[in-house]
DNA sequence: AAACGGCAAAATG
DNA sequence: CATTTTGCCGTTT
């Protein structure tokens, strides 16, 4: 049985992403779907707890900072306990990149201690539940090609360029 | 047990 | 250089 999710929209010039807030904390962020089935329904606004609408108004500010490449100041408590321990590891490091810094995936490899998970590594990258907040559009090919990107490449070429990175 | 990736270094032409 | 192998590893089926 898993634990129900609070899931609430943050609209911003680039379309409505929606936040998912577990017990924990935020759990994970939609990029915008252009009025698609978009995943879940919205909890109710007066259904939000009063600790998730701390929590929302925290992310909704760190999400229009990020959007317009700044660092974030705050983040709300992250719930990433979905993921395996090599995931987390790799979130982890992820976080560690400043704005307009790119990381390979081999260079991601190493500071969690397996060199040679590269492959791994875009595995967790695409698996995380929180993208932007957790820049993993920050991690590139070797080569200096962009790589791929599950929510789709153009986002990650917008998010990089908004933060001053030329591919 | 097998297949599949957001990879990368080496080998090839 | 541009392409094509050939290893690699955590997830997923």
């Amino acid at each position: 049985m898993k634990t129900k999710l609070m899931i609430a929209p943050i609209r911003t010039s680039d379309g409505t992403f929606l936040a998912h807030y577990s017990a924990r904390g935020l759990a994970g962020l939609e990029f915008p779907r252009g009025n698609k089935p978009g995943s879940a329904s919205l909890t109710p606004a007066d259904a939000l707890s009063t600790a998730v609408r701390r929590w929302h108004l925290t992310t909704t500010k760190a999400l229009k900072r990020a959007l317009a490449g700044n660092v974030t100041r705050k983040l709300p408590p992250l719930d990433l306990s979905a993921g395996t321990v090599f995931q987390q590891k790799v979130w982890g490091a992820l976080r560690k990149i400043a704005p307009g810094e790119t990381r390979s995936y081999a260079q991601i490899a190493k500071a969690v201690g397996r060199p040679r998970t590269a492959r791994a590594v875009g595995g967790a990258c695409g698996a995380n539940p929180i993208p932007v907040l957790i820049p993993c559009h920050r991690v590139v090919a070797a080569n200096g090609q962009l790589g791929g990107f599950t929510a789709g490449l153009k986002w990650k070429h917008l998010l990089l360029a908004r933060e001053g990175v030329a591919i």
